[in-house]
DNA sequence: AACGCGTGGGG
DNA sequence: TCCCCAAGCGT
């Protein structure tokens, strides 16, 4: 379209004027921090991302820093961030950097994108950022921007209308500027044309906007068909020994927090008995149940009801393995774990 | 193509 | 309270 264009050009003029340019990650917008930044990101508004970008960039400063690092400690700090994956891609697409790329991440689409946790958007918003390539992103702020500027119908999740946004998303590139115009776009959607109460009165695309015109800005985009959230139970064991330390154990390698320290888990008060009677010197009949937490996830809500026994001790083959752990509530900062673990366990005295 | 994958904030 | 969903990706 020839009005190539105005949209990027009105777009620009605004992020000049009323965008955000003290984001750390933009100081200095270099490759690493621009893909670290992006993939803490993913489904995670920017005042949350803030300080656990500064932890991180702090405690590892660069890409073969990262590399260099255990996994329990990425970990560790990513712990609380949620979707644990990304941590885990992160830190082997740094080695694979280190292995392929002469420790540095590539500045072209297909190897960016061949890395472990890079996808289109974050594969052309590092592209466009970092390097000022003309890529485009497409991220719930742009998809939501463009429904709303071109009148697209349709839950933007699903794959056709999707397929459509790309291609408005690649027709509105600029020719030049394409690092602001990436922070514009994205800084325009979170900040102007948001969810809800977007500031029509002070937006730059307003002569054009299809919904604002049809009156559809409240409608656009279509959200998604709900389905009811299933419900889980799980019972936590909280094991203290006489030091007051509490037994943890790793997460299985695949499911909800993958590879992550937490508490000990049993289906029931019968696997409960077992687990303790095998694996910890303790009176099973001496537990005290603990407040229940519920925590919801994406995909499912799950109830746990939390197990607690003092003056336990670890058998001989619980101990010292990598899958258990005794951990003094000091030190818990030292492991990655879920978020309602952190908290029941913050609860202890 | 649809689902698994966290957590916290806003309406 | 409850529901929606936020700078998505991998399978």
């Amino acid at each position: 379209m020839a009005e190539t264009d105005s949209f990027a050009e009105r777009l620009l003029r605004w992020f000049d004027t009323s965008g955000r340019h003290d984001l750390p990650w933009q100081h200095p917008r270099s490759p690493y921090n621009v893909w670290l930044s992006e993939i803490m990101l993913q489904q995670t508004q920017v005042q949350t991302v803030i300080p656990y970008f500064e932890r991180f960039v702090r405690e590892l400063p660069t890409l073969r820093d990262l590399a260099a690092a255990d996994l329990d400690r990425v970990l560790a700090l990513w712990a609380g961030l949620g979707y644990y994956a990304r941590a885990r891609n992160l830190h082997k697409a740094a080695r694979v950097c280190v292995e392929l790329h002469d420790g540095e991440l590539p500045a072209d689409f297909e190897a960016l994108s061949a890395l472990p946790g890079i996808g289109r958007s974050t594969a052309g918003a590092i592209l466009a950022q970092a390097h000022g390539l003309r890529y485009a992103i497409l991220d719930g702020n742009v998809k939501r921007s463009l429904c709303r500027f071109h009148g697209v119908d349709g839950w933007p999740g699903s794959s056709a209308v999707e397929k459509k946004l790309w291609e408005l998303a690649e027709e509105h590139l600029p020719q030049t500027r394409l690092a602001d115009y990436s922070q514009a776009i994205m800084d325009f959607g979170a900040t102007l044309c948001t969810r809800s109460d977007p500031s029509c009165m002070f937006c730059p695309l307003q002569a054009d906007c299809v919904a604002l015109r049809e009156g559809r800005v409240e409608q656009l985009p279509e959200s998604k068909p709900g389905k009811p959230l299933p419900e889980r139970r799980t019972v936590m064991l909280v094991l203290r020994d006489a030091h007051g330390r509490v037994l943890l154990a790793r997460r299985p390698p695949s499911g909800v927090w993958s590879g992550m320290w937490s508490l000990p888990e049993v289906a029931d008060h019968d696997e409960a008995r077992l687990f303790v009677e095998a694996h910890a010197r303790a009176d099973f009949d001496a537990n005290t149940p603990m407040a229940l937490i519920e925590h919801t996830f994406s995909h499912y809500r799950l109830h746990i009801a939390p197990l607690l026994w003092h003056g336990a001790a670890a058998t001989v083959q619980i101990s010292d393995n990598d899958q258990y752990r005794w951990q003094a509530l000091a030190t818990l900062d030292e492991v990655g774990l879920p978020a309602p673990v952190k908290k029941l366990l913050a609860t202890l005295p």
